[in-house]
DNA sequence: TGGGATTTGTTCGTATGTATG
DNA sequence: ACATACATACGAACAAATCCC
């Protein structure tokens, strides 16, 4: 024995999910792997050994297993293309002149909205509080929200301000729990005086924690991935007023940049379809 | 039964590991983990429970089994901070100043190397076709390298260059199979009179291919990240002339962009030690 | 509404293969 | 050649969630 032989099915399932058998669950469900029993007599093997097969293509991120319902194809959509540049700072010609950005993220012909905020008061973690440029035991402001695009969940976003600003500043509406309606950064200008001059962003990839899974709909796959944006925003003379930390997942979002002079229909419409091809092939040992 | 054993073994598993339990395999080798026989006596269950239970910390990045070896903890190494946005063209106070940036990419205290250039020429697909504005069957120059930071794999960078740069336009150095050592923008600068005036970034994150896999020592874990980044250099009126993909592992790479006046302290040192910690919990169900 | 059938999840037992030292 | 240790494979039983009549 001890062939692979679990590999083998796996293989040939994968090849069968890309040809497109296996039909639809009921109209227009989801595409539906027949079950284990019958799996298994199909491919003369165990049942054991068919479970193998499929926790690899589960976790691939290639099929999903409920139980008592199925194992079912996963549905990857089209990724959105979001732009981190795309501030009234920008520089270049593209810069503030028309309506197809927004502040903080620009995407295409889709409609952001987003829950109330969860206002709350915080002490700061070592990593916010160097960007921050705060003192480690200071309390600030955090105020998150979730994110939809086309009211499909799309991102999670935590700003924090220093507690002054509210307090001592006259910026107090940054601790009533409703959205900001003109903008946080134009609202601190107002208030304090706060120019936006500069951004700094720290981009990670990891994988998602316990509640951006619930938010996302995210499993244990290796294709389980979200991206973890953290923006500091600077003014005048380098201080730093407002620090945002925005989730998103990898499978269904693309981040651009765009630096000096760009072509406005790369600006405007990054990306065609992803042809999926692997740029760097290694063939050799 | 099936009350979840394996998970009850794991969690405590990973808790061990966290305190610190499980010594060295030889003086100074990596972490080792009993082997199966003895966590079956120890938790006493069946040993496919145990195998479950290593399993799932396999797929979370925080085991690797081998045959015949044992299990071993994984070391994740503290990650490295790569600021993109770094680069002669970078407006604000820090551009140009001094030393402690590459052309691509700038990191600090590190020895960036690469490996020779694998040349070879290539029918772009559609994307780099858009990206490159060039005709969907054009061919290109391809030239491969493998990067390393410290004598470690650090990243795998692709560069495409239309292939009548190198014919029509003289630049030929772009098929030879050796560094360009004043660094292929600037040659193309001479040869071409090209100069680069802006730059489009787009990032991915995407579980690594095989090859990626054997570079950078990667699994198939979710942990087991790679950012993949493709960059596309402008000219004068928009003319694209170069597009680089790039990739790195992401549990070892943090990327960082600089827009506008950004402080000093923080362009060259951007983040301190990542203190773990959910940036947005959503407690509530 | 209920209850049986379906389907995946969990756990155990056992045997053998394969790589390492 | 032998012992150790993980990998593969088969068989079996029951649990838990869902589905369906």
């Amino acid at each position: 024995m001890a062939a692979r032989r679990w590999r083998e099915v796996a293989d040939d399932l994968l090849k069968r999910i890309g040809d497109g058998d296996f039909p639809r669950d009921k109209d227009g469900g989801r595409r539906k792997l027949p079950p284990e029993s019958e799996l298994q007599s199909h491919y003369e093997t165990s049942r054991n050994t068919i479970r193998e097969a499929l926790d690899f293509l589960a976790n691939r991120g290639h099929v999903v297993s409920e139980q008592g319902k199925g194992t079912f194809i996963v549905f990857r959509p089209e990724p959105v293309h979001v732009t981190l540049s795309a501030t009234e700072l920008g520089v270049g010609p593209g810069g503030g002149e028309g309506q197809w950005y927004k502040r903080d993220a620009a995407v295409q012909n889709r409609e952001p909205t987003s829950s109330v905020p969860r206002v709350e008061i915080q002490v700061v973690s070592e990593q916010l509080a160097w960007y921050l440029q705060v003192e480690p035991a200071t309390q600030v402001v955090s105020r998150h929200q979730q994110i939809y695009l086309d009211d499909e969940p799309w991102s999670l976003q935590t700003s924090y301000y220093p507690l002054d600003f509210a307090l001592k500043g006259g910026a107090s509406k940054l601790l009533e729990a409703h959205d900001i309606p003109e903008g946080a950064v134009k609202y601190l200008g107002k208030t304090l005086g706060y120019k936006e001059v500069g951004y700094h962003d720290e981009i990670r990839a990891r994988a998602p924690d316990d509640n951006e899974k619930r938010f996302f709909a995210l499993g244990d796959s290796a294709a389980d991935v979200v991206f973890e944006t953290t923006r500091t925003a600077y003014g005048v003379e380098g201080k730093a007023f407002r620090l945002t930390v925005t989730v998103w997942p990898a499978d269904r979002n693309r981040l651009h940049y765009n630096v000096g002079e760009v072509p406005t229909r790369v600006m405007k419409a990054p990306s065609r379809r992803s042809s999926r091809r692997s740029p760097n092939g290694d063939e050799g040992t």
